[in-house]
DNA sequence: CTTTACGTTGACGTTAACGTAAACTTTGAA
DNA sequence: TTCAAAGTTTACGTTAACGTCAACGTAAAG
């Protein structure tokens, strides 16, 4: 019940079985197997959503991998954790570093469309004057 | 005065020779020649900035060259300008979807760093249990 | 029973973004 | 003047992340 063949992930993923198979040559994914055809649990589901979403933000699947791997440690002992922790907040400061990349190119974004929008309302008082200096430059 | 040297713009970002060689050869860069030496006017540099940060965000090069042009238009006619706008905007809603892909794998992360200090948490007191109770499984 | 749709395993091809090496020239300091 | 540092062009190599193609299995529908 709760698994899908490739054929519902590519359909709700928008990417095609080869790159589903390619995310499983390199263990990025481990389906069963019915007979020989693959079946993904909700999990790998899961899995593929945050790789997916690495990739939107540029990540490589080996830097979402570490960041998956992140999420199902299976507990462990007192240096491992501490480990775990560290790895934790390194990544989450990489990203807010990328945010702030990020909000700096949307602050240039925007600045740009204010001046474009500017560029328009001075052409559009070029065609259409203010009262008093219709086709001023007619008379 | 305010030039560059390719030695300068390698050791300000952290990049190769031959990575800002790439971007002349892919037409991102453009520098003068001092005979056959290049040298890099502000105006470089702050392209390549912006080619770096895009890379960052996990843009291709040509998504930065779009963005970039977008950047000096050389003003234009009224539909060059709304062609701009549109696509300024369309830039803009993707770096936003891309931010809110960015927050939810930053709460995740956060989410994982808190259980983790939790897990922490319960090894100490494992370790250390509360007064009346110590090395309770020696009784 | 054959077609149609979906699945599989190789295995080679492709693109982007540089790396790397060879073979030079130019230039400032010893 | 000679040497070392920094520059150049040309050209082939490399890695990641798949695309593409061939050749094959299987299962339900007409």
């Amino acid at each position: 019940m709760g698994s899908f063949g490739i054929r519902d992930l590519t359909r709700e993923f928008g990417v095609t079985a080869r790159t589903i198979r390619h995310y499983e040559e390199i263990g990025l994914l481990s389906p069963e197997r019915r007979g020989q055809t693959r079946v993904y649990s909700p999990a790998d589901f899961t899995r593929l959503k945050l790789i997916l979403r690495g990739k939107r933000l540029g990540l490589s699947l080996e830097e979402s991998r570490q960041i998956i791997q992140m999420y199902d440690p299976a507990a462990g002992n007192r240096p491992q954790l501490e480990r775990l922790l560290a790895r934790l907040r390194e990544q989450r400061d990489a990203l807010l570093a990328r945010r702030r990349d990020l909000d700096a190119m949307l602050r240039e974004l925007e600045g740009a469309e204010a001046g474009c929008l500017a560029a328009l309302e001075q052409q559009a008082r070029a065609a259409r004057p203010a009262a008093g200096t219709r086709k001023r430059s007619l008379r």
